[in-house]
RNA sequence: GUGCCUGUAGCUCAAUGGCAGAGUGCUUCACUGUGGAUGAAGAUGUUGAGGGUUCGACCCCCUCCAGGCACCCCA
Protein backbone atom coordinates (compact mmCIF):
# COMPACT_ATOMS: atom_id res chain seq x y z
CA UNK A 1 0.00 0.00 0.00
CA UNK A 2 2.20 2.74 -0.99
CA UNK A 3 1.09 6.44 -1.46
CA UNK A 4 -2.40 6.09 -0.13
CA UNK A 5 -3.26 9.61 1.44
CA UNK A 6 -3.98 8.63 5.23
CA UNK A 7 -7.12 9.22 7.02
CA UNK A 8 -7.44 11.83 9.71
CA UNK A 9 -6.39 10.48 12.98
CA UNK A 10 -8.93 8.56 15.29
CA UNK A 11 -11.95 8.56 12.46
CA UNK A 12 -13.07 5.21 10.82
CA UNK A 13 -13.88 4.60 7.22
CA UNK A 14 -17.20 2.14 7.06
CA UNK A 15 -17.01 -0.10 4.08
CA UNK A 16 -20.26 -2.02 3.53
CA UNK A 17 -19.74 -4.37 5.84
CA UNK A 18 -19.33 -2.22 8.66
CA UNK A 19 -22.09 0.20 7.16
CA UNK A 20 -24.69 -2.83 7.60
CA UNK A 21 -23.29 -3.45 11.06
CA UNK A 22 -24.24 0.35 12.29
CA UNK A 23 -27.26 0.54 10.14
CA UNK A 24 -28.32 -2.91 12.17
CA UNK A 25 -27.32 -0.67 15.26
CA UNK A 26 -29.27 2.05 14.00
CA UNK A 27 -32.38 0.00 14.16
CA UNK A 28 -32.16 -1.74 17.29
CA UNK A 29 -31.75 1.74 19.19
CA UNK A 30 -34.70 3.41 17.05
CA UNK A 31 -36.77 0.12 17.92
CA UNK A 32 -35.95 0.72 21.57
CA UNK A 33 -36.35 4.51 21.10
CA UNK A 34 -39.73 4.20 19.66
CA UNK A 35 -41.17 1.45 21.53
CA UNK A 36 -41.67 4.32 24.01
CA UNK A 37 -43.23 7.05 21.76
CA UNK A 38 -39.69 8.97 21.33
CA UNK A 39 -39.03 10.70 18.01
CA UNK A 40 -36.41 11.52 16.50
CA UNK A 41 -34.38 14.66 16.15
CA UNK A 42 -30.99 16.22 14.96
CA UNK A 43 -28.93 19.41 15.28
CA UNK A 44 -26.03 20.85 13.09
CA UNK A 45 -22.43 19.09 13.25
CA UNK A 46 -21.33 22.61 13.97
CA UNK A 47 -21.87 24.81 16.72
CA UNK A 48 -20.50 28.20 17.96
CA UNK A 49 -18.54 27.78 20.78
CA UNK A 50 -20.27 30.09 23.06
CA UNK A 51 -23.24 27.80 23.47
CA UNK A 52 -20.51 24.97 25.24
CA UNK A 53 -19.34 27.66 27.35
CA UNK A 54 -22.27 28.01 29.67
CA UNK A 55 -22.32 24.51 31.09
CA UNK A 56 -21.05 20.67 29.74
CA UNK A 57 -18.17 20.61 31.71
CA UNK A 58 -14.90 22.97 31.55
CA UNK A 59 -12.62 20.28 29.85
CA UNK A 60 -14.74 18.94 27.28
CA UNK A 61 -14.58 21.69 25.48
CA UNK A 62 -12.05 23.36 26.50
CA UNK A 63 -8.95 20.59 25.75
CA UNK A 64 -11.17 17.88 23.60
CA UNK A 65 -13.61 20.06 21.05
CA UNK A 66 -12.19 20.46 17.52
CA UNK A 67 -12.38 24.54 17.40
CA UNK A 68 -11.71 26.51 14.72
CA UNK A 69 -12.05 29.71 12.59
CA UNK A 70 -14.50 29.97 9.68
CA UNK A 71 -13.52 31.93 6.99
CA UNK A 72 -15.17 35.01 8.64
CA UNK A 73 -12.99 34.80 11.83
CA UNK A 74 -15.57 33.36 13.63
CA UNK A 75 -14.69 30.39 16.42
CA UNK A 76 -16.83 27.01 14.82
CA UNK A 77 -16.78 24.17 17.50
CA UNK A 78 -17.56 20.19 16.08
CA UNK A 79 -19.79 19.21 18.60
CA UNK A 80 -18.48 17.40 21.00
CA UNK A 81 -22.04 16.31 22.69
CA UNK A 82 -25.48 17.06 21.98
CA UNK A 83 -27.40 18.06 25.11
CA UNK A 84 -26.31 21.54 24.71
CA UNK A 85 -27.69 22.12 21.36
CA UNK A 86 -31.06 20.08 22.56
CA UNK A 87 -31.26 22.54 25.48
CA UNK A 88 -30.95 25.19 22.66
CA UNK A 89 -33.55 23.73 20.89
CA UNK A 90 -35.94 23.72 23.27
CA UNK A 91 -35.37 26.81 24.97
CA UNK A 92 -36.06 28.85 21.52
CA UNK A 93 -39.16 26.62 21.60
CA UNK A 94 -40.15 26.22 25.03
CA UNK A 95 -43.58 27.85 24.63
CA UNK A 96 -44.47 25.75 21.22
CA UNK A 97 -43.58 22.35 22.30
CA UNK A 98 -45.64 19.77 24.13
CA UNK A 99 -44.05 18.27 27.23
CA UNK A 100 -42.81 16.15 28.81
CA UNK A 101 -40.63 16.00 25.33
CA UNK A 102 -39.39 12.58 24.35
CA UNK A 103 -37.04 13.02 21.79
CA UNK A 104 -33.69 10.86 20.29
CA UNK A 105 -31.11 11.11 18.29
CA UNK A 106 -28.09 9.30 16.30
CA UNK A 107 -24.78 10.94 14.70
CA UNK A 108 -21.59 11.88 14.24
CA UNK A 109 -19.75 13.82 17.19
CA UNK A 110 -15.81 14.66 17.59
CA UNK A 111 -13.77 15.10 20.61
CA UNK A 112 -10.18 15.37 20.50
CA UNK A 113 -8.77 13.00 22.45
CA UNK A 114 -5.78 10.33 22.23
CA UNK A 115 -7.59 7.25 20.33
CA UNK A 116 -7.27 4.02 21.79
CA UNK A 117 -9.63 0.79 22.00
CA UNK A 118 -12.99 2.02 22.53
CA UNK A 119 -12.34 5.79 21.93
CA UNK A 120 -12.12 7.50 18.70
CA UNK A 121 -12.17 10.96 17.69
CA UNK A 122 -14.68 10.52 15.72
CA UNK A 123 -18.06 8.70 17.21
CA UNK A 124 -21.48 7.91 16.40
CA UNK A 125 -23.99 8.61 19.82
CA UNK A 126 -27.61 7.89 20.40
CA UNK A 127 -28.96 10.50 22.52
CA UNK A 128 -32.37 9.84 24.06
CA UNK A 129 -34.42 12.24 26.53
CA UNK A 130 -37.34 13.17 28.44
CA UNK A 131 -37.64 16.40 29.21
CA UNK A 132 -40.09 18.53 30.97
CA UNK A 133 -40.62 15.83 33.64
CA UNK A 134 -39.01 15.50 37.52
CA UNK A 135 -40.58 12.67 38.23
CA UNK A 136 -38.72 8.81 39.24
CA UNK A 137 -40.82 7.51 36.91
CA UNK A 138 -39.75 9.69 34.03
CA UNK A 139 -35.87 8.24 35.07
CA UNK A 140 -37.53 4.70 35.35
CA UNK A 141 -38.63 5.03 31.81
CA UNK A 142 -35.32 6.03 30.62
CA UNK A 143 -33.85 3.28 32.41
CA UNK A 144 -36.69 0.71 30.43
CA UNK A 145 -35.71 2.53 27.44
CA UNK A 146 -31.68 1.71 27.87
CA UNK A 147 -32.60 -2.09 29.03
CA UNK A 148 -35.42 -2.69 26.25
CA UNK A 149 -32.61 -1.92 23.70
CA UNK A 150 -29.80 -4.31 25.71
CA UNK A 151 -32.46 -6.85 25.68
CA UNK A 152 -32.83 -5.96 21.93
CA UNK A 153 -29.20 -6.57 20.70
CA UNK A 154 -29.77 -9.97 22.76
CA UNK A 155 -27.36 -8.81 25.46
CA UNK A 156 -28.48 -10.56 29.03
CA UNK A 157 -28.77 -9.47 32.52
CA UNK A 158 -25.73 -11.94 32.95
CA UNK A 159 -23.32 -9.73 30.22
CA UNK A 160 -24.42 -6.18 31.09
CA UNK A 161 -26.14 -4.17 33.76
CA UNK A 162 -27.02 -0.64 34.27
CA UNK A 163 -25.85 0.23 37.41
CA UNK A 164 -27.97 3.24 39.31
CA UNK A 165 -27.21 5.66 41.92
CA UNK A 166 -28.73 8.74 43.08
CA UNK A 167 -26.65 12.37 43.80
CA UNK A 168 -28.79 13.29 46.44
CA UNK A 169 -28.80 10.72 48.14
CA UNK A 170 -24.77 10.65 48.02
CA UNK A 171 -24.53 14.06 48.87
CA UNK A 172 -26.47 13.62 52.30
CA UNK A 173 -24.45 10.37 53.18
CA UNK A 174 -21.79 12.91 52.48
CA UNK A 175 -22.90 15.38 55.10
CA UNK A 176 -23.78 12.27 57.43
CA UNK A 177 -20.39 11.86 57.69
CA UNK A 178 -19.14 15.32 58.11
CA UNK A 179 -17.97 15.92 54.35
CA UNK A 180 -17.91 20.20 53.57
CA UNK A 181 -19.87 21.37 50.96
CA UNK A 182 -16.52 22.47 49.24
CA UNK A 183 -14.80 19.28 49.58
CA UNK A 184 -17.91 17.45 48.05
CA UNK A 185 -17.12 17.79 44.09
CA UNK A 186 -13.44 16.61 44.44
CA UNK A 187 -14.86 13.30 46.91
CA UNK A 188 -17.26 12.56 44.57
CA UNK A 189 -14.75 12.61 41.76
CA UNK A 190 -12.67 10.74 43.54
CA UNK A 191 -15.60 7.84 44.40
CA UNK A 192 -16.20 7.75 40.80
CA UNK A 193 -12.69 6.49 39.86
CA UNK A 194 -12.27 4.30 43.27
CA UNK A 195 -11.93 0.96 40.70
CA UNK A 196 -9.36 2.97 38.45
CA UNK A 197 -6.77 3.90 41.75
CA UNK A 198 -4.75 1.71 43.33
CA UNK A 199 -6.37 1.32 47.43
CA UNK A 200 -3.12 3.43 48.95
CA UNK A 201 -3.11 5.97 46.39
CA UNK A 202 -6.64 6.11 46.17
CA UNK A 203 -6.60 6.44 50.12
CA UNK A 204 -3.70 8.90 49.42
CA UNK A 205 -5.83 11.29 47.93
CA UNK A 206 -8.89 11.42 49.95
CA UNK A 207 -6.84 12.10 52.46
CA UNK A 208 -5.20 14.96 50.66
CA UNK A 209 -8.44 16.59 50.49
CA UNK A 210 -8.84 16.85 54.27
CA UNK A 211 -11.00 14.24 55.10
CA UNK A 212 -9.91 12.63 58.74
CA UNK A 213 -9.07 8.57 58.72
CA UNK A 214 -12.27 8.02 60.17
CA UNK A 215 -14.24 9.84 57.17
CA UNK A 216 -11.88 7.66 54.89
CA UNK A 217 -13.30 4.90 56.27
CA UNK A 218 -17.34 5.79 56.65
CA UNK A 219 -16.74 6.25 53.08
CA UNK A 220 -15.38 2.99 52.29
CA UNK A 221 -17.91 1.75 54.14
CA UNK A 222 -20.65 3.26 51.96
CA UNK A 223 -19.42 2.13 49.01
CA UNK A 224 -19.76 -1.63 49.89
CA UNK A 225 -22.82 -0.77 51.05
CA UNK A 226 -25.12 -2.20 48.09
CA UNK A 227 -28.20 -1.83 50.38
CA UNK A 228 -27.63 1.90 50.68
CA UNK A 229 -30.22 2.75 47.98
CA UNK A 230 -32.94 1.68 50.76
CA UNK A 231 -32.29 5.17 52.81
CA UNK A 232 -33.83 7.02 49.79
CA UNK A 233 -37.53 7.06 48.84
CA UNK A 234 -36.40 8.56 45.39
CA UNK A 235 -34.59 5.05 44.98
CA UNK A 236 -37.05 3.13 46.59
CA UNK A 237 -39.70 4.04 44.42
CA UNK A 238 -37.66 3.97 41.30
CA UNK A 239 -36.78 0.09 41.75
CA UNK A 240 -40.56 -0.19 42.23
CA UNK A 241 -41.23 1.15 38.63
CA UNK A 242 -38.34 -0.51 37.18
CA UNK A 243 -40.19 -3.82 38.63
CA UNK A 244 -43.44 -2.89 37.34
CA UNK A 245 -41.92 -2.60 34.04
CA UNK A 246 -40.22 -5.33 34.08
CA UNK A 247 -36.90 -4.41 33.43
CA UNK A 248 -35.07 -4.71 37.07
CA UNK A 249 -32.48 -7.86 36.35
CA UNK A 250 -31.10 -5.44 34.26
CA UNK A 251 -30.81 -3.24 36.47
CA UNK A 252 -28.35 -2.71 39.44
CA UNK A 253 -28.06 -0.08 42.47
CA UNK A 254 -24.12 1.19 42.63
CA UNK A 255 -23.02 3.59 45.46
CA UNK A 256 -19.63 4.04 43.45
CA UNK A 257 -21.58 5.21 40.26
CA UNK A 258 -21.73 9.21 40.12
CA UNK A 259 -20.87 10.40 36.81
CA UNK A 260 -18.45 13.53 36.02
CA UNK A 261 -20.46 15.85 34.36
CA UNK A 262 -21.81 18.37 37.14
CA UNK A 263 -25.17 18.87 35.70
CA UNK A 264 -26.42 15.84 36.50
CA UNK A 265 -28.47 16.50 40.03
CA UNK A 266 -30.45 12.90 40.98
CA UNK A 267 -30.73 9.48 39.51
CA UNK A 268 -27.30 8.92 37.32
CA UNK A 269 -26.61 5.68 36.04
CA UNK A 270 -24.07 3.72 33.40
CA UNK A 271 -24.33 0.25 31.37
CA UNK A 272 -21.30 -1.76 32.17
CA UNK A 273 -20.10 -5.07 30.77
CA UNK A 274 -20.76 -6.90 33.75
CA UNK A 275 -17.07 -8.73 33.48
CA UNK A 276 -15.34 -5.48 33.92
CA UNK A 277 -14.02 -5.61 30.38
CA UNK A 278 -15.07 -2.65 28.70
CA UNK A 279 -15.64 0.99 29.31
CA UNK A 280 -18.81 2.35 30.23
CA UNK A 281 -21.59 1.19 27.09
CA UNK A 282 -23.95 3.80 28.32
CA UNK A 283 -24.11 6.99 30.57
CA UNK A 284 -26.80 9.45 31.57
CA UNK A 285 -28.71 10.96 34.29
CA UNK A 286 -31.38 13.45 35.68
CA UNK A 287 -30.67 16.86 35.46
CA UNK A 288 -32.77 19.97 37.14
CA UNK A 289 -32.41 22.58 35.33
CA UNK A 290 -30.32 22.47 32.11
CA UNK A 291 -32.44 24.69 29.91
CA UNK A 292 -32.47 27.69 32.35
CA UNK A 293 -28.27 27.40 31.53
CA UNK A 294 -28.89 28.41 27.90
CA UNK A 295 -31.88 31.36 28.67
CA UNK A 296 -34.72 29.18 28.65
CA UNK A 297 -36.76 28.63 31.40
CA UNK A 298 -36.18 26.06 34.15
CA UNK A 299 -36.75 22.50 32.56
CA UNK A 300 -35.91 19.03 34.28
CA UNK A 301 -35.31 16.59 32.21
CA UNK A 302 -33.07 12.83 32.30
CA UNK A 303 -31.23 11.04 29.48
CA UNK A 304 -28.49 9.50 28.61
CA UNK A 305 -26.03 9.08 25.66
CA UNK A 306 -24.46 5.68 23.99
CA UNK A 307 -21.09 6.08 22.00
CA UNK A 308 -21.65 3.19 18.95
CA UNK A 309 -17.77 2.36 19.79
CA UNK A 310 -18.09 0.49 23.09
CA UNK A 311 -21.58 -1.38 22.11
CA UNK A 312 -19.94 -2.60 18.85
CA UNK A 313 -17.16 -4.04 20.97
CA UNK A 314 -18.95 -5.85 23.65
CA UNK A 315 -21.34 -7.23 20.67
CA UNK A 316 -18.33 -8.18 18.64
CA UNK A 317 -16.96 -10.11 21.82
CA UNK A 318 -20.25 -11.78 22.62
CA UNK A 319 -21.08 -12.62 19.12
CA UNK A 320 -24.02 -10.59 18.90
CA UNK A 321 -23.34 -9.14 15.36
CA UNK A 322 -25.49 -10.68 12.71
CA UNK A 323 -23.75 -11.46 9.47
CA UNK A 324 -25.22 -9.86 6.60
CA UNK A 325 -22.93 -8.62 4.62
CA UNK A 326 -25.52 -8.17 1.84
CA UNK A 327 -29.22 -7.74 0.94
CA UNK A 328 -29.88 -11.28 0.60
CA UNK A 329 -33.37 -10.30 -1.16
CA UNK A 330 -31.09 -9.14 -4.06
CA UNK A 331 -31.89 -11.20 -7.03
CA UNK A 332 -28.51 -12.12 -9.67
CA UNK A 333 -29.07 -11.90 -13.02
CA UNK A 334 -26.67 -13.94 -14.99
CA UNK A 335 -25.24 -13.79 -19.00
CA UNK A 336 -24.52 -16.52 -21.12
CA UNK A 337 -23.23 -14.35 -23.75
CA UNK A 338 -22.60 -11.72 -25.68
CA UNK A 339 -25.87 -12.72 -27.94
CA UNK A 340 -28.26 -13.26 -24.91
CA UNK A 341 -27.27 -10.28 -22.97
CA UNK A 342 -30.67 -8.31 -24.26
CA UNK A 343 -32.68 -11.16 -22.55
CA UNK A 344 -31.03 -11.05 -19.55
CA UNK A 345 -31.50 -6.91 -19.50
CA UNK A 346 -34.91 -7.20 -20.30
CA UNK A 347 -35.56 -9.72 -17.58
CA UNK A 348 -33.54 -7.78 -14.91
CA UNK A 349 -35.73 -4.82 -16.10
CA UNK A 350 -39.15 -6.77 -15.76
CA UNK A 351 -37.82 -7.57 -11.84
CA UNK A 352 -36.63 -4.27 -11.16
CA UNK A 353 -40.44 -2.96 -12.55
CA UNK A 354 -41.43 -5.23 -10.41
CA UNK A 355 -40.24 -4.24 -7.25
CA UNK A 356 -37.09 -6.57 -6.71
CA UNK A 357 -33.45 -5.59 -6.07
CA UNK A 358 -31.05 -6.80 -9.32
CA UNK A 359 -28.20 -6.63 -10.03
CA UNK A 360 -27.08 -7.53 -13.50
CA UNK A 361 -23.50 -9.65 -14.30
CA UNK A 362 -21.59 -9.09 -17.23
CA UNK A 363 -20.79 -11.46 -20.02
CA UNK A 364 -18.35 -13.84 -18.90
CA UNK A 365 -17.97 -17.60 -17.69
CA UNK A 366 -20.69 -18.07 -15.90
CA UNK A 367 -18.47 -20.25 -13.04
CA UNK A 368 -17.37 -16.44 -12.51
CA UNK A 369 -20.76 -15.31 -12.32
CA UNK A 370 -21.93 -17.50 -9.92
CA UNK A 371 -19.06 -16.80 -7.40
CA UNK A 372 -19.23 -13.74 -8.16
CA UNK A 373 -22.50 -13.46 -6.74
CA UNK A 374 -21.79 -15.83 -3.85
CA UNK A 375 -18.91 -13.72 -2.09
CA UNK A 376 -21.64 -10.74 -2.41
CA UNK A 377 -23.88 -13.27 0.06
CA UNK A 378 -27.00 -12.93 -2.24
CA UNK A 379 -29.77 -16.39 -1.93
CA UNK A 380 -31.31 -16.21 -5.67
CA UNK A 381 -29.66 -16.06 -9.03
CA UNK A 382 -31.50 -16.50 -12.87
CA UNK A 383 -30.37 -18.15 -15.74
CA UNK A 384 -31.35 -17.55 -19.16
CA UNK A 385 -29.58 -19.67 -21.74
CA UNK A 386 -30.28 -20.53 -25.21
CA UNK A 387 -32.59 -23.16 -24.47
CA UNK A 388 -34.68 -21.23 -21.99
CA UNK A 389 -34.73 -18.33 -23.98
CA UNK A 390 -36.20 -20.63 -26.76
CA UNK A 391 -38.64 -22.34 -24.52
CA UNK A 392 -39.67 -18.98 -22.64
CA UNK A 393 -38.35 -20.20 -19.17
CA UNK A 394 -36.18 -19.26 -16.87
CA UNK A 395 -33.51 -21.06 -13.92
CA UNK A 396 -33.96 -19.91 -10.58
CA UNK A 397 -31.17 -21.56 -8.48
CA UNK A 398 -31.14 -20.77 -4.33
CA UNK A 399 -27.19 -20.32 -3.90
CA UNK A 400 -27.56 -21.33 -0.40
CA UNK A 401 -29.09 -24.97 -1.20
CA UNK A 402 -27.41 -25.28 -5.10
CA UNK A 403 -30.74 -26.30 -5.90
CA UNK A 404 -31.97 -25.01 -9.14
CA UNK A 405 -35.33 -25.48 -11.17
CA UNK A 406 -36.83 -24.35 -14.31
CA UNK A 407 -39.62 -21.91 -14.66
CA UNK A 408 -42.41 -20.43 -17.29
CA UNK A 409 -41.06 -17.12 -17.51
CA UNK A 410 -44.45 -15.63 -16.63
CA UNK A 411 -44.91 -17.24 -13.62
CA UNK A 412 -41.49 -16.09 -12.60
CA UNK A 413 -42.47 -12.92 -10.60
CA UNK A 414 -44.98 -14.59 -8.71
CA UNK A 415 -42.96 -17.00 -7.46
CA UNK A 416 -40.48 -14.79 -6.46
CA UNK A 417 -43.34 -12.78 -4.27
CA UNK A 418 -44.53 -16.20 -2.87
CA UNK A 419 -41.17 -17.46 -1.67
CA UNK A 420 -41.02 -13.84 0.49
C1' G B 1 -1.83 16.48 27.10
C1' U B 2 1.68 12.49 30.16
C1' G B 3 4.10 7.52 30.47
C1' C B 4 4.89 2.61 28.29
C1' C B 5 4.34 -1.14 24.18
C1' U B 6 3.68 -2.22 18.96
C1' G B 7 4.05 -1.45 13.36
C1' U B 8 6.80 -7.14 7.94
C1' A B 9 2.07 -9.55 1.64
C1' G B 10 -5.25 -8.08 1.65
C1' C B 11 -5.41 -10.88 6.78
C1' U B 12 -2.66 -13.75 10.89
C1' C B 13 2.32 -13.98 11.88
C1' A B 14 7.97 -15.89 11.03
C1' A B 15 12.95 -14.05 9.92
C1' U B 16 17.68 -10.57 15.97
C1' G B 17 23.04 -7.40 11.76
C1' G B 18 24.20 -11.18 6.10
C1' C B 19 19.62 -13.23 -0.60
C1' A B 20 12.32 -11.03 3.12
C1' G B 21 9.31 -16.23 4.29
C1' A B 22 4.90 -19.44 5.83
C1' G B 23 -0.33 -20.16 6.48
C1' U B 24 -4.67 -18.10 4.70
C1' G B 25 -6.76 -15.17 1.06
C1' C B 26 -6.22 -13.60 -4.21
C1' U B 27 -5.60 -14.69 -9.89
C1' U B 28 -5.56 -18.52 -13.67
C1' C B 29 -6.32 -23.54 -15.03
C1' A B 30 -8.25 -28.87 -14.45
C1' C B 31 -14.32 -27.62 -15.08
C1' U B 32 -15.90 -24.16 -22.96
C1' G B 33 -24.46 -24.28 -19.12
C1' U B 34 -23.04 -23.24 -12.81
C1' G B 35 -20.03 -20.64 -7.05
C1' G B 36 -19.13 -24.62 -1.25
C1' A B 37 -14.42 -29.33 -1.96
C1' U B 38 -9.76 -31.13 -4.29
C1' G B 39 -5.34 -30.65 -7.24
C1' A B 40 -1.79 -27.70 -10.21
C1' A B 41 0.44 -23.16 -11.60
C1' G B 42 1.02 -17.88 -10.63
C1' A B 43 1.12 -12.86 -8.61
C1' U B 44 1.73 -9.90 -4.35
C1' G B 45 6.05 -6.02 -0.25
C1' U B 46 9.82 1.28 -0.84
C1' U B 47 9.49 -4.38 6.14
C1' G B 48 4.45 2.55 8.66
C1' A B 49 7.48 7.34 6.84
C1' G B 50 12.05 10.09 6.99
C1' G B 51 16.99 10.42 8.67
C1' G B 52 21.44 8.22 11.23
C1' U B 53 25.19 4.18 12.64
C1' U B 54 27.43 0.09 9.62
C1' C B 55 31.06 -3.05 4.38
C1' G B 56 25.90 -4.49 5.04
C1' A B 57 19.68 -2.69 8.74
C1' C B 58 13.03 -5.76 9.19
C1' C B 59 16.67 -5.99 13.31
C1' C B 60 20.61 -0.87 16.55
C1' C B 61 19.85 4.91 17.33
C1' C B 62 16.83 9.63 16.45
C1' U B 63 12.40 12.17 14.64
C1' C B 64 7.58 11.82 12.78
C1' C B 65 2.93 9.07 11.69
C1' A B 66 -0.56 5.37 13.13
C1' G B 67 -2.52 1.68 16.53
C1' G B 68 -2.74 -0.46 21.56
C1' C B 69 -2.37 -0.18 27.29
C1' A B 70 -2.50 2.98 31.68
C1' C B 71 -3.41 8.13 33.30
C1' C B 72 -6.48 12.47 32.13
C1' C B 73 -11.43 12.75 30.39
C1' C B 74 -15.53 10.46 28.76
C1' A B 75 -19.65 7.68 24.67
Amino acid sequence: MKNVIKSVKGTRDFYPDEMAKRQWLIRKLAEASQAYGYQMYDGPCLETIDLYAAKSGEELVKEQAFVFNDRGGDPITLRPELTPTLTRMVASRQNQLTFPLRWWSFGPFWRYERPQKGRTREFFQWNIDQIGSDSVQADAEILAVAAAFLKNVGLSPDQVKLFVNDRRLMDAQLSKIGIRAEQKPAVLHLIDRIDKLPEDIWDEKMLAEGLSEAQLKAIRALLENCDLWRESDQMQTLFSLLELLEVSEYVSYDPKIIRGLDYYTGTVFEAHATNGEFRAILGGGHYANLVADVGGMPLPGVGFAMGDVVIMLVLEAYGLIPEELADPETLFVTVFSEETLGDSLRLASQLRQAGFKVIQAEPEKLAKQFKYADRLGLSKALVLGPDEIANGKVVVKDLRTFEQFNIERESLISHLRRKD
